[in-house]
DNA sequence: ATCGAATGGTATATTTTTGGTCCATAATGT
DNA sequence: ACATTATGGACCAAAAATATACCATTCGAT
């Protein structure tokens, strides 16, 4: 058979080149490319072709161009996951998921099919057993709240949670968590996701809304201590 | 039994090889195929069968032809299904926003420092003059709301909305778009942003709610196209 | 502080490439 | 024999690429 490969041209081509050029790491965050007619030269490409894939970089957040100064690499592949969540705050982190958790809810109720709440009961069942390990604990209810931001069947915010609770995941205060998850705690966190289970499959909103915000209050008094 | 196991004959013949191109992943999402008279070369076929061949692809959805540019490839392999950019719909980042906006604006009455507030009253600024030019708005209204969300002083709740705000802006629902923003509509939104300017500069937190949840249900209505 | 080189930004006219269309002819399959 | 399909060519119109020229900004050398 003939070779149905072939190198992209046209200013898709070198857009495409550059590209893995910067993901590939070749070009470092904050490193500038050669200029605009170097480029051209290089790519044996006129330097309009050249713009237009540099557009596109820019409007793929890959590159900033400045006037006068030349154009950077704006990419940091995970890097800049892992900065936010090495800065964030068990408080910020609990302030944030008390901005989305509560309309979540609100979605599961309105959206999540039965076949779903069977599944969030599922997942619910795994932390039955854990007053006596803080980690699997911990693990459990990640996963239940996770399940939960699956089932509001909106992607977006799905994928934002996502993104939440791996910051959760990484961030391990244990030494506040072990502290934090003591047996009654445990006990009673689980209680508030089984009511939480309960008003859900009642659909009734405001009951559910209300059961998650007084439960992430719970752990944000838990972490700063107020016993 | 004629059985066509040799298969490659013909407009159907080359149908068949591309499409195995396309769905074996050589031609990725958006690449551009070599052009007819290229293919044509390739597979020693005159153009016009080349012609049939990229119709019978394009009326399977696997293809667009641009006149003038190019044939592209729209089939996407479940590999490249994660675009989460690509596949959330308005309505859907609406809801995110709504989900939010609203906690994002409390926590800015209760962090924001006077000059945060000053900073947020420029960029309201920016969005002055441009009732008449809908892309100019959109990008002001996309700059007060970011602004908004980084004056919250939680970094992570900032660099959440920043990807919904990247979300926003790569989503080009322009067709809708300059239906929607009508001079009258880009009034009435941007008399809201300063109704909610006032409402934070005297840190009046229910009020303030109230005014961005309207915004964004009346951004919601819009969309819907219920006027 | 000034100047000059290098950079990205803009504009425009021209050439090349690309898909769209039509047609007369040859090949193929039934 | 007939109908369908493929071929090869010519031309059209849209889009992209090219080739220049010039402007505005940045930054370093003097």
């Amino acid at each position: 058979m003939e070779q149905p490969l072939q190198v992209s041209t046209g200013s898709a081509g070198v857009f495409n080149r550059i590209r893995e050029s910067i993901i590939s790491g070749q070009y470092g965050y904050n490193e500038r490319l050669p200029s605009e007619r170097d480029l051209a030269d290089r790519f044996k490409a006129a330097r309009g072709t050249i713009r237009t894939a540099l557009e596109q970089l820019e409007q793929a957040n890959l590159v900033r161009r400045k006037f006068g100064s030349g154009t950077f690499v704006t990419y940091r592949g995970d890097a800049e996951r892992e900065d936010i969540a090495e800065e964030t705050s068990p408080l910020e982190l609990i302030e944030t998921r008390m901005a989305i958790e509560p309309h979540i809810v609100r979605l599961v109720i309105l959206n999540a099919s039965n076949r779903d709440l069977n599944r969030l009961e599922e997942v619910l069942k795994l932390a039955e057993g854990t007053e006596n390990d803080p980690n699997a604990f911990s693990m459990a209810d990640e996963a239940f709240h996770m399940t939960l931001a699956s089932c509001c069947q909106n992607p977006l915010l799905k994928w934002i949670y996502r993104l939440i609770n791996d910051i959760r995941s990484h961030n391990q205060w244990s030494a506040r968590k072990d502290h934090v998850l003591t047996p009654d705690r445990i006990r009673f966190y689980n209680e508030d996701h089984w009511r939480l289970m309960v008003a859900i499959r009642r659909r009734d909103q405001n009951h559910a809304a209300d059961i998650i915000i007084s439960h992430l209050k719970q752990a944000h008094r838990d972490l700063l201590g107020q016993d």
